[in-house]
RNA sequence: GGUCCUGUGGCCGAGGGGCUAGGCAGAGGUCUGCAAAACCUUGUACAGCGGUUCGAAUCCGCUCGGGACCUCCA
């Protein structure tokens, strides 16, 4: 692995420290995915691009990653304190689908947008429903250690007990006596024998759907165990790193430690990564609000509050122009500043790829030398935290010298192996490690850029004919369905 | 209330004791029947008040503002 640079910011410890995998040059990663009862929407993208920077990063550098990221389709109760319908078997019923089909249904849409987003698939994508021998087997061995107690057939982890001989609360900051002078008490909570405990294991209630045979009851697992089941199962008792959104650090991941501590094992992650939330005009997402944005609505531009259609690759350069420890804003003006931005990155890109190398009349240090400095600002920037801003940045600032080889050629140049070098580099950082990919619109079939192209040429025909009020009114009709400009190498249209 | 983050130019957004961030918009220019696009050039900044320091946007304190999580939700 190059230099071993490479800092990423611990949230365990709060700070960023150098990454060094566990079995060089293998790393373990494994990252929340969604619980699947519903199209997936804006906030799903973020932990998605995130993680999908870091794994690639991590690929870029020549690491043999093994990226696990979960579905969780079973055990996620409408609400964190254990009580509440199960989310996937609620919806099911809403949909009148048996609730596996619906956890396949939204998983395929997940799988959709991501792809659009081109977010790389992870290397193993378990689902919860699919692990709950293994997820038993777990619970069985909290229990073992004493650090869980069973009551009316569910199965809860005993904080206070835990909380003896370990440690919780780090990762998220919270002592429990905060935590249980805030928690409202709820009707119906004298299962547990504090609020602070979880469920592992929880008995069906006889309506219940989703239900699996264990040793205390018929029921279903908790929403916590299943990641601390299926990372050991996959990754083993400690890998490297661990990520999600900030909302899940209390008191998903806490409660991840704390199972994996408590059963037996040790402390199971080595690097905490948590990616910020997001505000759509400068307020939370919320259900409540309104303001859900599903990933279909924003690509289509169908919903009250979008003036337009943003591609995917625009929502994945504007999620990249952040960085993903701070909050990020969706608004109509922010996207389409980062569509116009992209479109010239986007460019200069392909101009890149076109470009053929000259001799040059001579060398020009200081070209080669900005070429050269591009690659090491690139990797500085990635290896302090995953700091794609400045990535971007730096591409905007070689942006002019590749322009500059195509209007004045190579004359005052550089030599072929900077150049070459530099192509690649820049390639590298655009398509693997930003992911970024050029969209090309692919019009609505043939027949219709046929008439587009039919359209263009009468309008050039009315410009050779110096019909220009003509030529101007072909145009305004066909710039309602994309931008249409004069090259000396003739018209181009692009479509919308 | 608890925990934590944050306040940068017209807008967005990196950086984070001395060294150009970048984008969008604006201005000027090249090209053009006119436009658009593209390309080139370009100005404006670190919430307020104190402190530490040779030096602070950057560190510390206070004040004021914004936000997140602890509830739906990623």
């Amino acid at each position: 692995m190059p230099g071993n640079k490479l800092n990423i910011y611990n949230t365990l410890t709060r700070k960023k420290e150098n990454f060094a995998p566990l079995h060089p040059p293998f790393v373990g990663m494994y990252v929340c995915g969604p619980t699947v009862y519903g199209d997936a929407h804006l906030g799903h993208a973020r932990p998605a691009i995130t993680f999908d920077i870091v794994y690639r990063y991590l690929l870029y550098l020549g690491y043999k990653v093994r990226y696990v990221r979960n579905i969780t389709d079973v055990g996620h109760l409408e609400n964190d304190a254990d009580e509440g319908e199960d989310k996937v078997e609620k919806k099911a019923r809403l949909e009148k689908l048996e609730p596996m089909e619906l956890v396949h249904k939204y998983a395929e849409s997940y799988h959709r947008n991501m792809a659009m987003l081109n977010v790389k698939s992870p290397s193993i994508e378990p689902f919860a429903s699919g692990h709950i021998i293994e997820q038993i087997e777990m619970i069985k061995k909290i229990l073992e250690h004493g650090y869980a107690y069973l009551s009316n057939g569910s199965v809860y982890f005993d904080i206070d007990k835990y909380k003896k001989s370990h440690t919780y609360g780090q990762l998220s900051g919270r002592n429990t006596e905060d935590v249980l002078t805030q928690t409202r008490e709820l009707e119906g909570q004298s299962e547990k024998k504090s609020p602070n405990d979880f469920a592992l294991w929880k008995k069906a209630s006889p309506e219940h759907i989703m239900r699996w045979p264990s040793p205390w009851s018929d029921g279903f697992p908790g929403w916590h165990i299943e990641c601390s089941a299926m990372s050991r199962r996959y990754l083993g008792e400690v890998f490297d790193i661990h990520g999600g959104g900030m909302d899940l650090l209390f008191p998903h991941h806490e409660c991840e430690i704390a199972q994996s501590v408590g059963s037996g094992g040790k402390e199971p992650v080595r690097y905490w990564m948590h990616n910020n939330m997001l505000t759509i005009n400068g307020q939370k997402m919320g259900k409540s609000l309104n303001n859900f944005i599903t990933l279909d609505a924003l690509f289509t531009g169908a919903h009250p509050l979008l003036e337009k259609a943003y591609s995917p690759m625009t929502i994945r350069f504007y999620m990249l122009q952040g960085h993903y420890r701070n909050p990020i804003d969706f608004s109509n003006s922010a996207l389409q500043d980062a569509e116009k931005a992209l479109a010239k990155l986007s460019s200069a890109f392909l101009l890149l790829q076109e470009l053929k190398w000259e001799k040059p009349d001579g060398i020009v240090n200081e070209i080669e030398m900005k070429l050269e400095n591009f690659g090491k600002e690139c990797q500085a920037a990635m290896d302090d935290d995953f700091n794609t801003p400045r990535v971007i940045a730096a591409m905007f600032n070689v942006i002019g010298v590749v322009n500059d080889f195509k209007n004045k050629g190579f004359k005052q140049g550089v030599g072929q192996e900077a150049f070459e070098n530099f192509r690649k580099t820049f390639t590298g950082y655009y398509s693997e490690v930003l992911g970024l990919k050029t969209e090309i619109s692919a019009g609505a079939g043939g027949q219709f850029n046929e008439l587009i192209t039919a359209i263009v040429q009468a309008r050039e025909k009315a410009k050779l004919e110096k019909d220009f009020k003509l030529a101007d009114a072909v145009r305004n009709v066909l710039l309602q369905f994309g931008e249409l400009k004069d090259t000396p190498q003739g018209p181009v249209f692009k479509q919308k």
